[in-house]
DNA sequence: CGAGGAGTTGATACATCTCAAAAAATGTGG
DNA sequence: CCACATTTTTTGAGATGTATCAACTCCTCG
């Protein structure tokens, strides 16, 4: 879904119709779906196209030359990866399908157009792209300075709060969430087993709600705290945080 | 120097005698110097300028709301902090002087002049750009998949690695290095103290000499083999590692 | 209904942290 | 160039967060 991205960006900037409808095109020419553990494209590769997620939720990761392996960033829906990664030839990283995954593939020359086209556009991928690199920045001082349970607790904070964004939080307060306990480790730098216990911890103070498959945040508010987290890193337009929110009002977009 | 800048850059794409004279024009225009701790842009502020670093060291760093700290990258002689982030508008970490520091002060029109003049110098500043974003993955991994150990050792090949890219480690295979062990464990995400003995572990195995402000690597073979590290991330031209290396090759280029 | 993936549990080991203080290096003003 | 103040590095010892190992249970899905 394409809404996904529009929602985001509309972060930066409201778009006008001609730019969502150029957007939708985008994503309709081509597309790829993946299984779980697939890749989109792996290390070594040459990045031929830029990949826009519409469902699912895939991964960056790394395998370090001893075979550990980190996660460096999640991608949900309306995701755009590797917007300029031609630069650089090679992929120094693999991305990964977390879940069923349905993706547009989207030629560097399509987006080139597109962003010469409309300015604003243009503006809005950059301001995009940036955002990526922030959330990069907070997650290196995840791993750096903060507890397992504060890691857990955080990541848990971003994606939950990123959903939103999105529109993907239901009217309970609950969004799909296809990682598993061992994407979380390999995300988070902790064991799985240490994973699951913090997990616990958070089920056991009624924070969360945590199983098939989907998240439900009882007290968003208390989840910050826990996690020291603080929103304005994504540069999103609500930095409130008190309570889930009312979710209506996320669906105020037109469902494109 | 904006020698470093070049001779970074030269990794990338050759340039020519009038792309480099741009540079060196772009550089002489406003400096500025700082002392050690002071801060180039903090947390907050709205980015005026990109900075180039001329002589010292800096860093990114981000304080968490409770006060800790965590170091994001350290940008050497020849690094370009923030070229696009007054897209985002406000920065959500600071860039501090680790050392004695001078920095050129550099407008966005300025670049952006000097971008669209001279296209392939507009392509070495992406290439640039994308560089530090692998760097900052491979810190990410760093912190979460390494131990201890392996952190400092990687951090020091790092280092040792892009200061030899700029031409600056001698021929005794020794480089400025005035990152104090606190700056480490704020970037590395462990204690002083582990730090410290994770240091003269290494030096008890006769693969570094630390003292003075200055890094002297005696066996880089070894020191990149107990970090797990490979240096291709770092998309540079040489990729051997065997040895420091013959330093004499790194001063082939005209010292501006 | 069976199988493999995912989640959970308990027990033990160890890497790393914390606290506290000394030693060494560095910078500064007289 | 010395004396003092400050920062940085080093050391020791005890506390603890997290990893590891191994087993078991519970899902999910074909």
């Amino acid at each position: 879904m394409v809404v996904h991205l529009i929602r985001k960006l509309q972060n930066y900037a409201p778009l006008s119709e001609e730019e969502r409808s150029a957007l939708q095109d985008l994503s309709n020419r081509r597309q790829r779906v993946l299984n779980s553990r697939d890749d989109v494209i792996a290390q070594g590769e040459r990045p031929g196209f830029v990949n826009l997620v519409l469902e699912g939720f895939a991964c960056r990761y790394k395998i370090l030359p001893d075979g550990r392996r980190q996660i460096l960033s999640f991608f949900i829906p309306g995701d755009l990866c590797d917007l300029h990664n031609e630069v650089l030839g090679v992929m120094d990283h693999s991305i990964g399908a977390i879940s069923p995954l349905r993706i547009a593939q989207i030629g560097s020359d399509e987006i080139e157009a597109v962003m010469t086209r409309f300015p604003r556009l243009s503006r809005a991928f950059w301001w995009n792209e940036l955002v990526g690199e922030a959330i990069t920045r907070e997650w290196l001082a995840n791993l750096g300075q903060r507890t397992g349970a504060e890691r857990v607790a955080h990541l848990l904070c971003e994606t939950f709060v990123r959903m939103r964004a999105i529109g993907l939080v239901d009217a309970a307060g609950a969004c799909p969430f296809p990682i598993t306990q061992a994407d979380l480790s390999d995300a988070l730098g902790i064991s799985i087993v240490h994973t699951n216990r913090m997990l616990q911890d958070l089920r056991a103070e009624g924070l969360i709600v945590l199983k098939g498959r989907a998240l439900q945040v009882d007290d968003l508010g208390a989840l910050m705290r826990l996690a020291n987290f603080e929103p304005s890193y994504l540069h999103l337009r609500r930095h409130d945080g008190e309570e889930a929110g009312d979710p209506a009002e996320m669906h105020r977009e037109t469902t494109a």
